[in-house]
RNA sequence: UCCCCAGUAGCUCAGUUGGCAGAGCAAUUGGCUGUUAACCAAUGGGUCCGCGGUUCAAAUCCGUGCUGGGGAGCCA
């Protein structure tokens, strides 16, 4: 007989009669005649219940069965008598296929996220991670079904760089395991930090594409926003301008919310009912505000004229800190808000130089809860401007000299950006801490798993 | 990397002024005719994070290290 899987069970109409289910026992309760068991098999967030009366032949190994256990039930799918479900299973025959013995640290009871961590090769197997993972698992399918809708080319760039592209953060380095050659590739070689600088590339040539893989920070930043190794999608479209950057970033992040509602009702239900109270506002924001667009300059009035005491002083020049950041987007807009046009003194080399010669088009998307979620920028595509800011920056011109050809041969503007996967999972579900929404975090001293 | 907080049973935590190590849940065993994180009863379970110090006496005070959490910086 062929196994269904549990979510396809819960969703039927009518019986089918006898089916076979798999899966991991959640909960037994033991009567003197029968038992009742919450089966899950990970395909939705719902469990079914067995019943197995005390006349089935193996009763005495099933008396035995304990929370993780594996099994196989056959037996008729009825409607369930008692309240709380649609369908139960008369079991007719049940398979144990695994016994999970008493140290099976999961329990019937909430556990802290701090302990699960310590288990994060269990901790699927609860209610909430597991929905948490199906979310993540359909974001990253709606992405692709993003951009195929928009005729955009998906775009692997490399994980293994040799350039230190915008010098942005610390890089890990690789190296060959052969001594006296640790330098494999003949030349110094990183883990990357983003796709972006090899996506231009190929935005100059197809069009619209977009990168979404993992990169790597060798930060040592330790807080609940940042890990080691995450994931970023990365559109870069060609004849665009920051407008149009914007308007592509609020299109996306709104299509993916949607989809989130839409796909994933009863997992997006958990975290809205349990996980954070203030989520259902903060959806609702999402789809349906217009997100807000201030320029830099426009945001350094706003707080200067706050009048709220910050600890770090807000001035023309510096980047903004987080609690301003926080300020703009949790007090003062209370919804998403684009920044644009930051001086280009706090900006890398390749963002377009604006006409006022002091800024350059730059965009931030911060978002209550989060922070920055998208950072993006129009591009320079003007040779000379370019070169002239890559000598400000005292950056090698030779070692970018593919980069620079591209503005040599055809150039036009373009614009793109980074968005943070990670950081859209703990916006849309609530949770708080972003070694929640990967499977298996890596942080600062912690490579477990 | 910096600042703050925490570390006691498998989990979540209490432990008063320095004076015999505690609870709930879980586990184990038994009971129970439809349960919903079932219920009732009994039983077992401790390197009080490690190291050093103060003291007649340290889970408790001091020093130090480690681990975890919150915040900052850096960023996505």
């Amino acid at each position: 007989m062929k196994r269904t899987k549990i979510n396809v069970l819960l969703k039927l109409e009518k019986t089918p009669g006898k089916v076979l289910i798999k899966g991991w026992v959640r909960t037994k309760r033991d009567s003197k005649e029968f038992s009742f068991m919450d089966i899950n098999d990970g395909s939705a967030l719902k469990s079914i219940q067995v019943i197995a009366n005390n006349d089935l032949e193996n009763y005495p190994d099933i008396e035995k069965i304990t929370t993780g256990t594996s099994v196989a039930v056959a037996g008729q799918l009825l409607e369930s008598p008692g309240k709380g479900q649609k369908w139960e299973i008369q079991a007719s025959d049940i398979e144990i296929i695994n016994i999970a013995p008493e140290s099976y640290p999961l329990q019937k009871k909430r556990h802290s996220d701090e302990f699960l961590r310590t288990i994060a090769h269990l901790r699927p197997r609860t209610n909430k991670y597991g929905a948490a993972f199906r979310i993540r698992s359909e974001m990253m399918f709606a992405i692709h079904k993003f951009y195929k809708e928009k005729g955009f080319r998906y775009l692997t760039t490399p994980l293994i760089t040799g350039a230190d592209c915008e010098g942005a953060g610390e890089m890990f380095r690789v190296t060959s395991p052969e001594p006296g050659k640790e330098n494999f590739f003949g030349r110094e070689s990183n883990l990357t930090v983003s796709g972006q600088l090899p996506a231009e590339m190929f935005a100059l040539a197809l069009g619209d594409v977009y990168t979404f893989g993992p990169t790597f920070r060798a930060e040592n930043s330790n807080t609940s926003r940042h890990v080691a190794e995450f994931w970023m999608l990365e559109p870069e479209m060609a004849f665009c301008d920051l407008k149009e950057n914007m308007d592509h970033g609020e299109e996306l992040v709104k299509y993916l919310t949607q989809h989130a509602m839409n796909e994933c009702k009863e997992d997006m239900d958990l975290f809205i009912k349990f996980v954070d109270k203030s989520l259902s506002k903060r959806i609702d924001t999402l789809l349906n505000s217009e997100f807000g667009r201030i320029s830099y300059t426009e945001a350094i009035d706003i707080l200067l004229k706050s009048k709220k005491k910050f600890d770090f002083k807000v001035e023309y020049g510096t980047d903004l800190q987080s609690e301003h950041e926080r300020y703009l987007a949790e007090v003062y807009f209370k919804k998403p808000v684009f920044l644009t046009d930051y001086p280009k003194g706090i900006k890398p080399f390749y963002m377009r130089m604006n006409d006022d010669g002091k800024t350059v088009a730059a965009v931030d998307l911060l978002v209550p809860g989060i922070g920055e979620l998208i950072g993006g920028s129009q591009r320079e595509d003007r040779l000379l401007v370019l070169e002239k800011r890559m000598d400000e920056m005292n950056l090698p011109k030779e070692d970018y000299w593919w980069y620079l050809d591209s503005r040599k041969f055809g150039s036009v503007p373009h614009s793109g950006f980074g968005l943070g996967f990670e950081r859209f999972l703990m916006m849309i579900t609530g949770i708080s801490n972003i070694r929640d929404v990967i499977p298996f975090p890596r942080t600062p001293g912690s490579i477990d798993f």
